[in-house]
DNA sequence: CCCCCCCC
Protein backbone atom coordinates (compact mmCIF):
# COMPACT_ATOMS: atom_id res chain seq x y z
CA UNK A 1 0.00 0.00 0.00
CA UNK A 2 1.54 3.08 -0.61
CA UNK A 3 0.37 6.88 1.56
CA UNK A 4 0.68 10.35 0.73
CA UNK A 5 1.29 13.02 3.19
CA UNK A 6 1.94 17.04 2.58
CA UNK A 7 5.53 17.81 2.36
CA UNK A 8 7.35 21.29 2.18
CA UNK A 9 10.36 22.12 0.76
CA UNK A 10 13.25 23.56 3.56
CA UNK A 11 13.65 27.16 2.30
CA UNK A 12 17.41 26.31 1.99
CA UNK A 13 15.85 23.91 -0.82
CA UNK A 14 13.98 26.88 -3.32
CA UNK A 15 15.97 26.25 -5.28
CA UNK A 16 15.10 23.09 -6.31
CA UNK A 17 11.46 24.33 -6.27
CA UNK A 18 11.55 24.06 -10.83
CA UNK A 19 13.74 20.98 -10.78
CA UNK A 20 11.25 18.85 -8.38
CA UNK A 21 7.89 18.71 -10.94
CA UNK A 22 4.29 16.73 -10.28
CA UNK A 23 5.14 12.73 -9.47
CA UNK A 24 9.00 13.02 -9.72
CA UNK A 25 10.55 10.41 -7.27
CA UNK A 26 12.81 11.78 -4.62
CA UNK A 27 14.74 10.69 -1.19
CA UNK A 28 13.98 12.56 1.90
CA UNK A 29 18.17 12.16 2.85
CA UNK A 30 16.80 14.58 5.94
CA UNK A 31 12.96 15.82 7.23
CA UNK A 32 11.20 17.21 10.17
CA UNK A 33 7.94 15.41 10.38
CA UNK A 34 5.39 18.05 12.44
CA UNK A 35 2.10 17.06 13.62
CA UNK A 36 -0.51 20.35 13.02
CA UNK A 37 -3.75 20.41 14.33
CA UNK A 38 -5.35 17.68 14.03
CA UNK A 39 -3.97 14.64 12.89
CA UNK A 40 -2.36 16.39 9.98
CA UNK A 41 1.57 16.01 9.51
CA UNK A 42 3.90 18.09 7.51
CA UNK A 43 6.81 17.02 6.47
CA UNK A 44 9.83 19.49 5.81
CA UNK A 45 12.47 18.10 3.61
CA UNK A 46 15.54 19.37 4.74
CA UNK A 47 17.33 17.26 2.09
CA UNK A 48 16.44 15.95 -0.88
CA UNK A 49 18.03 13.99 -4.36
CA UNK A 50 15.78 13.86 -6.96
CA UNK A 51 15.76 10.47 -8.34
CA UNK A 52 13.55 10.43 -11.72
CA UNK A 53 11.93 13.20 -13.33
CA UNK A 54 8.03 13.79 -12.60
CA UNK A 55 7.92 14.10 -16.41
CA UNK A 56 10.07 10.48 -16.68
CA UNK A 57 7.30 8.74 -15.11
CA UNK A 58 4.18 10.00 -15.63
CA UNK A 59 1.83 8.27 -13.36
CA UNK A 60 1.10 7.65 -9.90
CA UNK A 61 3.02 4.83 -8.00
CA UNK A 62 0.28 2.41 -7.20
CA UNK A 63 -2.99 4.25 -4.87
CA UNK A 64 -1.82 6.13 -2.11
CA UNK A 65 -4.01 7.08 0.74
CA UNK A 66 -3.85 9.72 3.33
CA UNK A 67 -0.99 8.91 6.00
CA UNK A 68 -3.21 8.27 9.06
CA UNK A 69 -1.58 9.05 12.47
CA UNK A 70 -0.59 5.68 13.79
CA UNK A 71 1.03 4.60 16.78
CA UNK A 72 1.41 7.23 19.29
CA UNK A 73 2.61 10.23 17.52
CA UNK A 74 4.87 12.36 18.84
CA UNK A 75 4.26 15.60 19.59
CA UNK A 76 8.24 16.90 19.01
CA UNK A 77 9.05 17.41 15.65
CA UNK A 78 12.35 15.74 15.25
CA UNK A 79 15.21 15.69 12.41
CA UNK A 80 15.44 12.54 10.68
CA UNK A 81 18.30 11.49 8.63
CA UNK A 82 18.66 8.51 6.26
CA UNK A 83 20.36 5.48 7.15
CA UNK A 84 23.91 6.51 5.43
CA UNK A 85 23.52 10.20 7.27
CA UNK A 86 22.72 8.41 10.84
CA UNK A 87 25.87 6.03 10.09
CA UNK A 88 27.81 8.75 9.81
CA UNK A 89 26.91 10.77 12.92
CA UNK A 90 27.59 7.40 14.92
CA UNK A 91 31.07 7.55 14.17
CA UNK A 92 33.33 7.98 17.26
CA UNK A 93 33.01 11.35 18.64
CA UNK A 94 34.14 13.49 15.71
CA UNK A 95 33.52 17.15 14.47
CA UNK A 96 34.64 18.30 10.85
CA UNK A 97 37.54 20.82 11.19
CA UNK A 98 36.23 23.99 11.00
CA UNK A 99 37.76 24.49 7.75
CA UNK A 100 37.75 28.15 6.10
CA UNK A 101 36.54 27.08 2.99
CA UNK A 102 33.20 25.38 4.69
CA UNK A 103 32.66 28.60 7.33
CA UNK A 104 33.45 31.22 5.49
CA UNK A 105 31.52 30.78 2.02
CA UNK A 106 32.72 32.80 -0.73
CA UNK A 107 30.46 33.09 -3.33
CA UNK A 108 27.75 30.64 -3.86
CA UNK A 109 29.95 27.65 -5.31
CA UNK A 110 31.35 26.97 -2.09
CA UNK A 111 29.45 23.82 -0.15
CA UNK A 112 28.00 25.27 3.22
CA UNK A 113 28.30 23.28 6.14
CA UNK A 114 25.81 20.41 6.12
CA UNK A 115 23.86 19.39 9.53
CA UNK A 116 24.43 15.28 8.96
CA UNK A 117 28.76 15.82 9.76
CA UNK A 118 27.61 18.12 12.99
CA UNK A 119 26.82 16.64 16.64
CA UNK A 120 25.36 19.45 17.32
CA UNK A 121 21.87 18.73 16.05
CA UNK A 122 20.32 15.50 17.50
CA UNK A 123 18.86 13.49 15.03
CA UNK A 124 17.68 10.09 16.21
CA UNK A 125 19.91 8.50 18.14
CA UNK A 126 22.67 11.15 18.00
CA UNK A 127 23.42 12.14 21.43
CA UNK A 128 21.51 15.05 22.59
CA UNK A 129 22.05 18.76 24.25
CA UNK A 130 21.95 18.65 27.97
CA UNK A 131 18.36 19.72 29.14
CA UNK A 132 17.63 22.91 29.29
CA UNK A 133 15.05 24.11 31.72
CA UNK A 134 11.75 26.20 30.15
CA UNK A 135 11.63 23.59 27.05
CA UNK A 136 9.36 20.71 28.54
CA UNK A 137 10.12 17.63 26.89
CA UNK A 138 12.67 18.77 24.97
CA UNK A 139 16.48 19.31 24.68
CA UNK A 140 17.03 18.83 21.24
CA UNK A 141 19.14 21.52 19.29
CA UNK A 142 17.82 22.87 16.42
CA UNK A 143 19.82 23.75 13.52
CA UNK A 144 18.71 27.21 12.59
CA UNK A 145 18.26 26.36 8.92
CA UNK A 146 15.54 24.14 9.90
CA UNK A 147 13.24 27.04 11.09
CA UNK A 148 10.07 27.74 9.81
CA UNK A 149 6.79 29.82 10.61
CA UNK A 150 5.18 26.32 10.66
CA UNK A 151 6.24 24.62 13.76
CA UNK A 152 7.20 26.38 16.80
CA UNK A 153 8.53 23.74 19.26
CA UNK A 154 12.31 24.24 18.13
CA UNK A 155 15.10 24.69 20.17
CA UNK A 156 18.69 27.05 18.26
CA UNK A 157 22.22 26.77 19.74
CA UNK A 158 23.73 29.93 18.33
CA UNK A 159 26.48 32.55 18.59
CA UNK A 160 25.50 36.21 18.46
CA UNK A 161 26.98 37.60 16.08
CA UNK A 162 26.03 41.14 15.75
CA UNK A 163 23.90 42.89 18.41
CA UNK A 164 22.50 46.72 17.12
CA UNK A 165 22.00 49.33 19.53
CA UNK A 166 18.86 50.00 20.72
CA UNK A 167 16.56 52.44 18.75
CA UNK A 168 12.92 53.86 18.89
CA UNK A 169 10.62 54.51 16.43
CA UNK A 170 7.73 56.19 15.83
CA UNK A 171 5.06 56.12 12.95
CA UNK A 172 1.00 55.76 12.06
CA UNK A 173 1.11 52.40 13.03
CA UNK A 174 2.63 53.50 16.91
CA UNK A 175 6.14 53.56 18.39
CA UNK A 176 8.48 51.52 20.65
CA UNK A 177 11.59 50.48 21.17
CA UNK A 178 13.84 47.56 19.52
CA UNK A 179 17.26 45.98 18.77
CA UNK A 180 18.63 43.60 16.52
CA UNK A 181 20.80 40.47 16.89
CA UNK A 182 22.18 38.01 14.94
CA UNK A 183 22.50 34.33 15.84
CA UNK A 184 24.52 31.32 13.96
CA UNK A 185 25.42 28.34 13.88
CA UNK A 186 26.85 25.89 12.12
CA UNK A 187 23.65 25.78 9.60
CA UNK A 188 22.98 28.85 9.00
CA UNK A 189 22.33 32.13 10.61
CA UNK A 190 19.04 33.86 11.45
CA UNK A 191 18.08 37.54 12.03
CA UNK A 192 15.98 38.73 15.50
CA UNK A 193 14.68 41.80 16.66
CA UNK A 194 13.53 42.37 20.32
CA UNK A 195 10.39 45.05 20.47
CA UNK A 196 9.96 47.11 23.75
CA UNK A 197 9.60 44.56 26.86
CA UNK A 198 12.04 42.41 24.32
CA UNK A 199 14.47 45.11 24.64
CA UNK A 200 14.58 45.10 28.98
CA UNK A 201 14.44 41.44 28.88
CA UNK A 202 17.22 40.14 26.36
CA UNK A 203 19.10 43.27 25.68
CA UNK A 204 22.13 43.28 28.26
CA UNK A 205 21.91 39.58 28.53
CA UNK A 206 22.53 38.89 24.77
CA UNK A 207 26.49 39.90 24.19
CA UNK A 208 28.18 39.72 20.64
CA UNK A 209 30.62 36.28 20.42
CA UNK A 210 28.43 33.94 23.14
CA UNK A 211 26.24 31.55 22.51
CA UNK A 212 22.70 31.43 23.57
CA UNK A 213 19.93 28.45 23.71
CA UNK A 214 16.75 30.25 22.12
CA UNK A 215 13.61 28.54 22.19
CA UNK A 216 10.21 30.02 21.19
CA UNK A 217 10.63 33.29 19.21
CA UNK A 218 7.65 33.51 16.56
CA UNK A 219 8.83 33.39 12.98
CA UNK A 220 8.12 35.66 9.98
CA UNK A 221 9.32 36.13 6.51
CA UNK A 222 12.19 38.08 6.09
CA UNK A 223 12.51 41.11 4.61
CA UNK A 224 15.50 40.40 1.99
CA UNK A 225 15.91 44.76 1.38
CA UNK A 226 16.94 44.73 4.77
CA UNK A 227 19.39 42.08 5.17
CA UNK A 228 21.48 39.42 3.27
CA UNK A 229 21.98 36.77 5.87
CA UNK A 230 20.99 33.73 4.24
CA UNK A 231 17.52 33.00 5.67
CA UNK A 232 13.99 33.19 4.25
CA UNK A 233 13.13 34.04 7.85
CA UNK A 234 13.55 36.49 10.60
CA UNK A 235 13.07 36.02 13.97
CA UNK A 236 10.56 38.11 16.41
CA UNK A 237 11.42 37.86 20.13
CA UNK A 238 8.85 38.34 22.04
CA UNK A 239 7.03 37.70 25.98
CA UNK A 240 7.46 33.83 25.62
CA UNK A 241 10.79 33.65 23.62
CA UNK A 242 12.96 31.97 26.40
CA UNK A 243 17.13 32.64 26.06
CA UNK A 244 19.45 31.33 28.18
CA UNK A 245 23.57 31.16 27.88
CA UNK A 246 25.06 28.23 26.83
CA UNK A 247 27.79 27.55 29.57
CA UNK A 248 29.81 24.56 27.92
CA UNK A 249 32.50 25.15 25.13
CA UNK A 250 30.91 24.68 22.24
CA UNK A 251 33.07 25.26 19.07
CA UNK A 252 30.45 27.39 16.48
CA UNK A 253 31.45 29.38 14.19
CA UNK A 254 31.95 32.94 14.98
CA UNK A 255 31.64 34.69 11.63
CA UNK A 256 30.33 33.88 8.81
CA UNK A 257 30.44 35.86 5.16
CA UNK A 258 29.22 35.78 1.47
CA UNK A 259 31.67 37.96 -0.05
CA UNK A 260 30.71 39.39 -3.33
CA UNK A 261 33.79 39.58 -5.55
CA UNK A 262 34.19 43.77 -6.18
CA UNK A 263 33.81 42.83 -10.14
CA UNK A 264 30.89 41.07 -9.60
CA UNK A 265 28.58 44.12 -7.66
CA UNK A 266 27.01 44.94 -10.59
CA UNK A 267 25.40 41.61 -11.01
CA UNK A 268 23.34 42.64 -7.39
CA UNK A 269 20.81 45.16 -7.70
CA UNK A 270 21.35 48.61 -6.20
CA UNK A 271 19.92 48.59 -2.61
CA UNK A 272 20.70 45.04 -1.97
CA UNK A 273 22.61 44.40 0.83
CA UNK A 274 25.92 42.61 0.11
CA UNK A 275 29.03 41.48 2.40
CA UNK A 276 32.12 42.64 0.59
CA UNK A 277 36.56 42.05 1.53
CA UNK A 278 38.91 43.97 0.41
CA UNK A 279 42.38 46.02 0.50
CA UNK A 280 41.93 49.70 1.25
CA UNK A 281 43.72 51.11 -1.29
CA UNK A 282 42.72 54.63 -0.85
CA UNK A 283 41.91 56.06 2.62
CA UNK A 284 40.69 59.90 2.22
CA UNK A 285 40.02 62.30 4.54
CA UNK A 286 36.64 62.72 6.83
CA UNK A 287 34.43 65.33 5.39
CA UNK A 288 31.26 66.40 5.83
CA UNK A 289 28.32 67.03 4.13
CA UNK A 290 24.70 68.35 4.82
CA UNK A 291 21.92 65.44 4.68
CA UNK A 292 19.06 66.44 2.24
CA UNK A 293 16.08 65.45 4.24
CA UNK A 294 17.98 66.33 7.75
CA UNK A 295 20.07 69.54 6.55
CA UNK A 296 22.15 68.07 9.96
CA UNK A 297 25.83 68.05 9.32
CA UNK A 298 27.32 64.53 8.99
CA UNK A 299 30.57 63.02 8.70
CA UNK A 300 31.65 60.42 6.27
CA UNK A 301 34.90 59.17 5.16
CA UNK A 302 35.28 57.57 2.14
CA UNK A 303 37.25 54.80 0.99
CA UNK A 304 38.79 52.79 -1.90
CA UNK A 305 39.06 48.97 -1.66
CA UNK A 306 39.84 46.84 -4.01
CA UNK A 307 40.34 42.78 -4.74
CA UNK A 308 42.16 40.23 -6.84
CA UNK A 309 39.25 40.83 -9.40
CA UNK A 310 41.23 43.92 -10.76
CA UNK A 311 38.08 46.50 -9.51
CA UNK A 312 38.25 48.92 -7.37
CA UNK A 313 34.76 50.01 -5.55
CA UNK A 314 34.13 53.38 -3.12
CA UNK A 315 33.07 52.49 0.06
CA UNK A 316 31.58 55.41 2.77
CA UNK A 317 31.89 54.96 6.65
CA UNK A 318 29.81 57.22 8.27
CA UNK A 319 29.82 59.38 11.94
CA UNK A 320 31.63 58.18 14.81
CA UNK A 321 33.14 54.93 12.63
CA UNK A 322 34.44 57.67 9.99
CA UNK A 323 36.08 59.51 12.58
CA UNK A 324 38.06 56.47 14.13
CA UNK A 325 38.82 54.76 11.15
CA UNK A 326 42.46 54.27 10.51
CA UNK A 327 43.55 53.45 7.19
CA UNK A 328 46.91 53.66 7.24
CA UNK A 329 48.88 50.56 6.07
CA UNK A 330 46.32 49.59 3.50
CA UNK A 331 44.66 47.41 5.96
CA UNK A 332 42.09 44.40 4.90
CA UNK A 333 38.63 45.30 5.23
CA UNK A 334 35.32 43.23 5.70
CA UNK A 335 31.99 44.54 5.83
CA UNK A 336 28.97 42.27 6.22
CA UNK A 337 25.78 43.89 5.49
CA UNK A 338 26.77 46.93 3.46
CA UNK A 339 25.08 48.88 1.15
CA UNK A 340 25.13 48.38 -2.83
CA UNK A 341 24.14 51.89 -4.40
CA UNK A 342 24.27 52.66 -8.27
CA UNK A 343 25.65 55.51 -7.37
CA UNK A 344 28.77 55.83 -9.60
CA UNK A 345 28.23 52.84 -11.47
CA UNK A 346 28.40 51.33 -7.88
CA UNK A 347 29.31 52.25 -4.89
CA UNK A 348 28.98 50.96 -1.04
CA UNK A 349 27.90 52.80 2.19
CA UNK A 350 28.64 50.94 5.64
CA UNK A 351 25.06 50.95 7.51
CA UNK A 352 24.39 50.96 10.93
CA UNK A 353 23.88 47.26 10.99
CA UNK A 354 26.35 46.51 8.97
CA UNK A 355 29.49 44.90 10.42
CA UNK A 356 32.47 45.93 9.70
CA UNK A 357 36.16 44.36 10.96
CA UNK A 358 39.66 45.41 9.80
CA UNK A 359 42.43 42.33 9.12
CA UNK A 360 39.68 39.38 9.92
CA UNK A 361 41.01 36.20 10.33
CA UNK A 362 39.37 34.63 7.57
CA UNK A 363 40.93 32.78 4.45
CA UNK A 364 39.91 35.53 2.24
CA UNK A 365 41.85 38.18 4.00
CA UNK A 366 44.48 36.37 4.39
CA UNK A 367 44.73 35.84 0.54
CA UNK A 368 44.28 39.44 -0.25
CA UNK A 369 46.93 40.79 2.24
CA UNK A 370 49.70 38.31 0.36
CA UNK A 371 48.45 39.03 -3.23
CA UNK A 372 48.24 42.74 -2.33
CA UNK A 373 51.54 43.13 -1.10
CA UNK A 374 52.98 41.21 -3.57
CA UNK A 375 51.01 42.24 -6.98
CA UNK A 376 48.22 44.36 -5.70
CA UNK A 377 50.02 47.59 -5.02
CA UNK A 378 51.57 48.08 -8.18
CA UNK A 379 48.47 47.24 -10.26
CA UNK A 380 45.92 49.71 -12.15
CA UNK A 381 42.28 49.19 -11.15
CA UNK A 382 39.18 49.53 -12.91
CA UNK A 383 36.09 51.72 -11.85
CA UNK A 384 32.42 51.40 -12.59
CA UNK A 385 32.70 53.98 -14.66
CA UNK A 386 36.11 54.77 -15.89
CA UNK A 387 36.84 58.41 -16.62
CA UNK A 388 35.81 59.49 -19.82
CA UNK A 389 33.21 56.90 -20.15
CA UNK A 390 30.62 58.62 -18.01
CA UNK A 391 27.71 56.21 -18.22
CA UNK A 392 28.41 53.58 -20.05
CA UNK A 393 30.04 51.38 -18.10
CA UNK A 394 28.90 48.13 -17.53
CA UNK A 395 27.55 49.08 -14.15
CA UNK A 396 25.24 51.38 -15.65
CA UNK A 397 21.56 51.77 -14.65
CA UNK A 398 20.23 51.62 -18.80
CA UNK A 399 16.39 52.70 -19.03
CA UNK A 400 14.30 53.28 -22.24
CA UNK A 401 11.87 56.40 -21.69
CA UNK A 402 9.21 54.20 -21.57
CA UNK A 403 10.71 52.45 -19.11
CA UNK A 404 11.62 55.15 -16.99
CA UNK A 405 7.95 56.15 -16.79
CA UNK A 406 6.49 53.15 -16.06
CA UNK A 407 8.93 52.45 -13.15
CA UNK A 408 7.76 56.24 -11.84
CA UNK A 409 11.50 56.97 -11.79
CA UNK A 410 12.54 60.02 -9.99
CA UNK A 411 9.10 60.02 -7.91
CA UNK A 412 10.51 58.90 -4.68
CA UNK A 413 12.47 60.96 -2.27
CA UNK A 414 15.82 60.71 -3.97
CA UNK A 415 16.58 61.26 -7.65
CA UNK A 416 16.83 58.97 -9.75
CA UNK A 417 19.71 58.17 -12.07
CA UNK A 418 19.59 56.63 -15.77
CA UNK A 419 21.12 56.07 -18.66
CA UNK A 420 19.62 56.08 -22.26
CA UNK A 421 20.35 56.26 -25.34
CA UNK A 422 18.48 58.75 -27.89
CA UNK A 423 18.32 61.27 -30.17
CA UNK A 424 17.91 65.06 -29.55
CA UNK A 425 14.74 65.88 -31.89
CA UNK A 426 13.72 69.39 -30.28
CA UNK A 427 15.94 72.15 -28.71
CA UNK A 428 14.32 75.57 -27.35
CA UNK A 429 16.77 78.19 -28.18
CA UNK A 430 14.69 80.63 -26.39
CA UNK A 431 16.23 81.54 -23.36
CA UNK A 432 18.39 78.77 -23.41
CA UNK A 433 21.34 81.21 -21.87
CA UNK A 434 21.62 83.63 -19.84
CA UNK A 435 24.69 86.22 -18.38
CA UNK A 436 25.60 84.92 -15.17
CA UNK A 437 28.05 86.17 -12.23
CA UNK A 438 31.16 86.16 -12.87
CA UNK A 439 32.07 85.22 -9.87
CA UNK A 440 33.47 81.17 -9.66
CA UNK A 441 30.98 79.03 -8.63
CA UNK A 442 28.19 81.85 -8.71
CA UNK A 443 25.89 80.89 -11.55
CA UNK A 444 23.69 83.13 -10.52
CA UNK A 445 21.49 85.31 -13.37
CA UNK A 446 22.44 88.77 -13.40
CA UNK A 447 20.49 91.64 -13.38
CA UNK A 448 21.18 93.88 -16.98
CA UNK A 449 21.97 97.85 -15.02
CA UNK A 450 21.25 99.04 -18.55
CA UNK A 451 24.42 100.94 -17.84
CA UNK A 452 26.92 98.95 -18.78
CA UNK A 453 26.81 96.66 -15.56
CA UNK A 454 25.45 94.07 -14.32
CA UNK A 455 24.27 93.03 -10.45
CA UNK A 456 24.37 89.77 -8.82
CA UNK A 457 21.90 89.25 -6.02
CA UNK A 458 23.61 86.49 -4.76
CA UNK A 459 26.59 88.41 -4.34
CA UNK A 460 25.42 91.26 -3.37
CA UNK A 461 27.51 92.82 -6.17
CA UNK A 462 28.02 94.78 -9.59
CA UNK A 463 30.38 93.97 -12.41
CA UNK A 464 31.17 95.14 -15.64
CA UNK A 465 31.90 91.57 -17.09
CA UNK A 466 29.52 88.45 -17.13
CA UNK A 467 29.90 84.42 -18.38
CA UNK A 468 27.48 82.56 -20.30
CA UNK A 469 25.93 79.93 -18.90
CA UNK A 470 23.19 77.28 -20.53
CA UNK A 471 19.91 76.06 -19.50
CA UNK A 472 18.88 74.24 -22.44
CA UNK A 473 15.49 72.48 -22.58
CA UNK A 474 15.48 69.56 -24.92
CA UNK A 475 13.12 66.70 -25.91
CA UNK A 476 14.86 63.33 -26.65
CA UNK A 477 13.51 60.54 -27.88
CA UNK A 478 14.45 56.83 -28.08
CA UNK A 479 12.30 53.79 -29.69
CA UNK A 480 10.16 53.28 -26.88
CA UNK A 481 9.12 57.33 -26.13
CA UNK A 482 10.16 61.02 -26.15
CA UNK A 483 11.53 63.11 -22.73
CA UNK A 484 11.55 66.65 -22.16
CA UNK A 485 15.39 67.34 -20.46
CA UNK A 486 17.08 70.48 -18.74
CA UNK A 487 20.38 70.56 -20.19
CA UNK A 488 23.03 72.75 -17.99
CA UNK A 489 26.11 74.15 -19.66
CA UNK A 490 28.44 71.52 -19.83
CA UNK A 491 26.19 68.64 -21.52
CA UNK A 492 24.36 71.87 -23.23
CA UNK A 493 27.52 72.67 -24.56
CA UNK A 494 28.04 68.44 -25.66
CA UNK A 495 25.20 68.68 -27.56
CA UNK A 496 25.50 71.99 -29.26
CA UNK A 497 29.02 71.37 -30.13
CA UNK A 498 30.47 74.29 -29.36
CA UNK A 499 31.15 76.78 -26.03
CA UNK A 500 28.00 78.58 -24.14
CA UNK A 501 30.88 81.57 -24.28
CA UNK A 502 31.27 81.44 -28.24
CA UNK A 503 27.29 80.79 -28.61
CA UNK A 504 26.62 84.07 -26.67
CA UNK A 505 29.12 85.53 -28.87
CA UNK A 506 27.22 84.37 -32.10
CA UNK A 507 23.69 85.11 -30.42
CA UNK A 508 24.87 88.80 -29.90
CA UNK A 509 26.67 89.25 -33.70
CA UNK A 510 25.27 86.63 -36.02
CA UNK A 511 21.35 85.50 -35.16
CA UNK A 512 21.80 83.21 -38.60
CA UNK A 513 25.44 81.49 -37.58
CA UNK A 514 23.60 81.14 -34.05
CA UNK A 515 20.63 79.30 -35.58
CA UNK A 516 22.74 76.78 -37.70
CA UNK A 517 24.76 75.91 -34.64
CA UNK A 518 20.68 74.19 -33.53
CA UNK A 519 19.92 72.85 -37.01
CA UNK A 520 22.95 71.39 -37.01
CA UNK A 521 23.08 69.45 -33.41
CA UNK A 522 19.38 68.50 -34.27
CA UNK A 523 19.08 64.46 -34.87
CA UNK A 524 22.31 63.62 -33.32
CA UNK A 525 22.44 60.77 -30.91
CA UNK A 526 23.89 60.21 -27.43
CA UNK A 527 24.21 58.22 -24.38
CA UNK A 528 22.67 60.56 -22.08
CA UNK A 529 23.17 60.07 -18.50
CA UNK A 530 19.77 61.77 -16.46
CA UNK A 531 18.45 62.52 -13.22
CA UNK A 532 15.14 62.45 -12.61
CA UNK A 533 13.32 64.05 -9.70
CA UNK A 534 9.99 65.33 -8.76
CA UNK A 535 10.55 69.14 -7.89
CA UNK A 536 7.58 71.69 -6.49
CA UNK A 537 6.92 74.80 -8.57
CA UNK A 538 4.63 77.01 -7.08
CA UNK A 539 2.71 73.70 -4.81
CA UNK A 540 2.62 71.87 -8.11
CA UNK A 541 4.57 68.90 -8.62
CA UNK A 542 5.94 68.23 -11.27
CA UNK A 543 8.71 65.75 -13.11
CA UNK A 544 12.49 67.31 -14.28
CA UNK A 545 14.81 65.33 -15.48
CA UNK A 546 17.89 66.36 -15.54
CA UNK A 547 20.91 65.69 -18.16
CA UNK A 548 23.98 65.03 -16.10
CA UNK A 549 25.93 64.44 -19.44
CA UNK A 550 25.58 64.02 -23.07
CA UNK A 551 28.38 61.51 -24.76
CA UNK A 552 29.23 60.70 -28.06
CA UNK A 553 27.87 56.76 -28.62
CA UNK A 554 30.77 54.46 -27.87
CA UNK A 555 29.36 52.22 -30.30
CA UNK A 556 32.03 48.85 -29.00
CA UNK A 557 30.47 49.98 -25.69
CA UNK A 558 27.25 50.43 -26.46
CA UNK A 559 27.00 47.33 -28.13
CA UNK A 560 28.82 45.12 -25.17
CA UNK A 561 25.71 46.47 -23.18
CA UNK A 562 23.21 45.40 -25.97
CA UNK A 563 24.81 41.67 -25.70
CA UNK A 564 24.66 41.74 -22.16
CA UNK A 565 21.07 43.13 -22.19
CA UNK A 566 20.60 39.88 -24.78
CA UNK A 567 21.94 37.48 -22.51
CA UNK A 568 19.93 38.68 -19.79
CA UNK A 569 17.07 37.71 -21.70
CA UNK A 570 18.06 34.56 -22.55
CA UNK A 571 18.09 33.44 -19.11
C1' DC B 1 5.64 46.35 15.10
C1' DC B 2 11.73 48.34 12.42
C1' DC B 3 13.77 48.88 7.79
C1' DC B 4 16.45 55.85 8.80
C1' DC B 5 21.82 55.09 7.47
C1' DC B 6 22.47 60.54 4.77
C1' DC B 7 26.52 63.65 0.00
C1' DC B 8 28.00 63.40 -4.84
Amino acid sequence: MTSQTDAMLASQLNHLMEEIDPLCIVQADKFMCNRMQGDKRVIILLDVKILKKGSDIGHKLGNPQPLKADGPASTEPSVHNSSAAIQDMNRPAQRPPLNPSSTFTSGSNTPTPTLQTSKSFGGKGAPTGPSTPGTPGSNRVHPINSLTPYQNRWRIRARVTQKSSIRTWSNSRGEGRLFNVNFLDESGEIRATGFNEAVDKFYDMLEVNKVYYVSKGSLKTANKQYSNLKNDYEMSLNNDTIIEPCSENVDLPTMNFDFVPINQMEKHAPNSVIDVVGVVKVCNDVSTVVGRQTQKEITKRDLQIVDQSGVAINLTLWGDEAVKFNGNGHPVIAVKGAKLSDFGGRSLSVLASSQLILNPDVREAHFLRGWYDREGAAMDFSSFRGEGTSGSGSGTNWKIFEQAKRENLGQGDKPDYFTSKATVIFMKKDNCMYKACPTENCNKKMIDQGNGMYRCEKCQREFPNYKWRMILSANLADFSDNQWITSFQESAEAMLGIKADDLGNLRESNETAFDEVFQRAVFKQYIFRLRAKVETYNEENRLKTVCMTATPINYVEYGNHLVEQLKSFIH
